[in-house]
RNA sequence: GCCUCCAUAGCUCAGCUGGUAGAGCAACUGACUUGUAAUCAGUAGGUCGUUGGUUCGAUUCCGACUGGGGGCUCCA
């Protein structure tokens, strides 16, 4: 008999050999029919799988990733062999699992694949997956390994096995399809009911591009067909809230092919909201300490020499604009840094009056390579909410924290709260990549990590992500369709001081090295607007949407009443617009929802003889008829709600 | 930058296998003077992304370019 220990920390005893399938039936029927994988001790197994001696068993279903994880890894293999039958002859790459499905990297030979062929292979799919053919693990030797794919003559394999160590390959074969795989699997195919194949990209082999390009298949499978309709309804929303959409819809930004790609052009409505966002940050900055400054768009290369991203981004940047003098050569600023760092050393520095913090909206011009500029959130200009504070070593930690304070208010007055913080760390394998003293490293990465516990952030760590001149937190949060960005970050510097010779004398009048806090709690405005709005889907938050309140007159006889209104409001600083158009009210009540305008004020008769105004808030309808005055009151009460949190 | 798909009126889209284009909305004009999600009628608007080629003839077929989507690579 062995011991089983199960997450709940109970512990049952089974015959030795006794598979994580029968444990599960020894459990419930329910939990027996829905097992897909088990996680034994610290591995995922087959739930045929023997178990041998005493182990810590966790049996996952499809509400487990893991379990979601080998569900979508088999139907990778499903795909495999459904391209296998109808396409013979073709070659595999790799077939992983990813967050929303699975892909497969095949090599089609001189055949053309397009969404046109996805409907067949899905009908293949299911096909197969009705055979409910088993999944069989069998272990194989290196060699036997290679002679099967010598013969069957894929070298995407063959180029795997190489690097795998022999006694540790092994095989899964279902139906007639035989691959290469760690696994786990499911048991058999008929798990999956549902299949649709989502997109196909090419992708390099090993991800280098002096490789072959293979083709990637991406597809997505469920054990029911309702979970894929349900799916497949959640993606036609996250497409609603696209901001490349909505951004157009809402008249917040375009791009101009003559203006260049990557290149936003900010209608008058986007700008409002920039501009309120902007406001928004500069006061909180001003609370915290910063001082604005404001620095120029382009710089001489030879501030960038010595900042060193010349060397590293030169030839990738824009190319230097040249002055009619001999040898002038002048860079667009690719970031603010280095320009902060001329204005840190403008005079000499004292202990005392550290940390210096110098805040700038500093626009900037990065080449990015064209197949990555999406939206806005890839662009080749845009303004990022920078500063940078200067201080002493020991200064660190409290001026981390105090940087997390802030882009905590900022996400919470924005209603983000599904974030999480990625610290990221030198590798420790590696040490030398890293410019800074082995003991400044030490002391910033604890600070790092001890500000967000403190803050009881939800933090992952990853080693090795560290730039080269400093430890970093990102906040990263994910857009509508699931995609993740980054949006503030916190990034310590030793390289730059080290470079622009920045000093300060210190309590023993010795000249001292700062140290240098990169921050930006936005990241860029652009980024962070389109984060936003399909965040809110559109339905910014009053104090930010761009108009707050459209005025609707019944007729046009209560024009100059309405105007009376507008007047009263922009007073205090609400702003919006007069729908005097000579249309039904009906209509323009219908047009102010579609542009999502918050705030809809009808005015009529009774209105104008009540000195009222009808409010009618956007998405909720009717909310009856109030004074101009109470409106004001209410309107500000609500923002100062969201903002003094 | 690479692979792949796409490009028709301001917007959303139709246009079968090649014979110089159509709808809805928006715009403009007129009528209606309106009470909580689209009043009616009329007018105007396109060298079918650009550019080569095939053809008697190209929006339609082929190539290149430009821009966009998806992905790969990269990201101070």
């Amino acid at each position: 008999m062995i011991n089983i220990t199960l997450p709940d920390g109970s512990v049952r005893q089974y015959q030795e050999g006794v598979t994580s399938f029968e444990i599960a039936q020894s459990i419930s029927e329910g939990l027996a029919r829905n097992v897909l994988a088990a996680k034994v001790n610290d591995t995922v197994w087959d739930i045929n799988r023997p178990i041998n001696e005493d182990a810590a068993v966790q049996l996952l279903t499809w509400n487990d990733d893991l379990g979601k994880n080998t569900f979508w890894h088999s139907s990778a293999h499903l795909l495999a062999e459904a391209l296998e039958e109808l396409y013979p002859g073709i070659k595999f790459g790799i077939g992983p699992p990813i967050e929303n499905g699975f892909y497969y990297d095949v090599d089609l030979g001189d055949r053309q694949f397009s969404q046109d062929d996805f409907a067949a292979v899905e009908k293949k799919m299911l096909e197969l997956a009705r055979n409910k053919s088993e999944f069989t693990r069998r272990e194989v030797s290196k060699a036997e390994a290679t002679d099967f794919f010598t013969e069957k003559g894929d070298e995407y394999k063959l180029d795997l096995i190489k690097d795998l160590a022999d006694g540790t390959i092994t095989f899964y074969t279902q139906g007639n399809f035989v691959d290469l795989c760690r696994g786990p699997h499911l048991p058999n195919t008929s798990f999956i009911k549902a299949a649709k194949l989502m997109n196909v990209a090419g992708a390099y082999w090993r991800g280098d591009e002096k490789r072959k390009q293979l083709t990637r298949i991406y597809g997505i499978t469920f054990p029911k067909q309702k979970e894929l309709t349900e799916y497949l309804e959640r993606l036609e929303e996250a497409k609603k809230r696209d901001h490349r959409k909505l951004g157009k819809e809402l008249e917040l930004f375009t791009f101009s092919e003559k203006v260049g790609m990557g290149l936003p052009l900010w209608l008058p409505k986007g700008t409002l909201l920039r501009e309120r966002l902007e406001q928004f940050l500069r006061k909180a900055q001003t609370r915290a300490g910063y001082q604005p400054v404001v620095t120029p768009h382009i710089a001489s290369k030879e501030l960038y020499v010595t900042s060193g991203h010349y060397e590293k981004y030169g030839a990738d940047s824009f190319q230097p604009i040249k002055t009619p003098n001999e040898g002038e050569e002048f860079f667009l600023k690719p970031m603010n840094c280095p320009h902060h760092c001329e204005i840190y050393k403008t005079r000499p520095r004292s202990y005392k009056e550290l940390p210096v913090r110098l805040a700038e909206f500093g626009t900037v011009y990065r080449y990015e390579q064209s197949g990555e500029l999406h939206g806005l959130t890839r662009v080749r200009g845009f303004t990022q909410d920078d500063a940078h504070i200067f201080c002493r070593p020991d200064q660190v930690k409290e001026e981390f924290t105090k940087v997390i304070d802030l882009v905590l208010y900022v996400f919470k007055a924005l209603g983000f709260n599904d974030y999480t913080a990625q610290i990221s760390l030198r590798d420790p394998e590696n040490k030398q990549k890293y410019i800074g003293a082995d003991e400044a490293w030490e002391k910033a990465e604890a600070a790092i990590i001890e500000a967000a516990q403190e803050k009881e952030l939800r933090t992952v760590t990853e080693l090795g992500e560290a730039a080269f001149y400093g430890p970093k937190l990102d906040f990263m949060v994910k857009d509508a369709l699931g995609r993740k960005w980054q949006l503030g970050t916190i990034q310590v510097d030793y390289n730059l001081p080290e470079r622009f010779q920045l000093e300060y004398i210190g309590a023993d009048n010795q000249k001292h090295r700062p140290v240098m806090l990169h921050r930006a709690p936005f990241g860029s405005l652009e980024r962070f607007v389109a984060v936003l709005i399909e965040h809110c889907g559109g339905n910014f938050p009053i104090w930010l949407s761009p108009d707050q309140f459209a005025i609707l007159p019944i007729s046009e006889k209560y024009q100059e009443y309405a105007q009376q209104v507008k007047e009263s409001l922009e007073q205090e600083d609400i702003r919006g617009y007069i729908d005097s158009r000579d249309e039904k009210i009906g209509r323009k009540i219908r047009d102010a929802e579609v542009s999502k305008v918050p705030y809809m004020l009808i005015v009529g008769e009774k209105e104008q003889e009540n000195n009222a105004i009808s409010v009618r808030k956007h998405g909720e309808g009717d909310l009856g008829s109030i004074s101009v005055g109470e409106f004001i009151g209410m309107f500000k009460s609500k923002i100062a709600e969201l903002l003094n949190n």
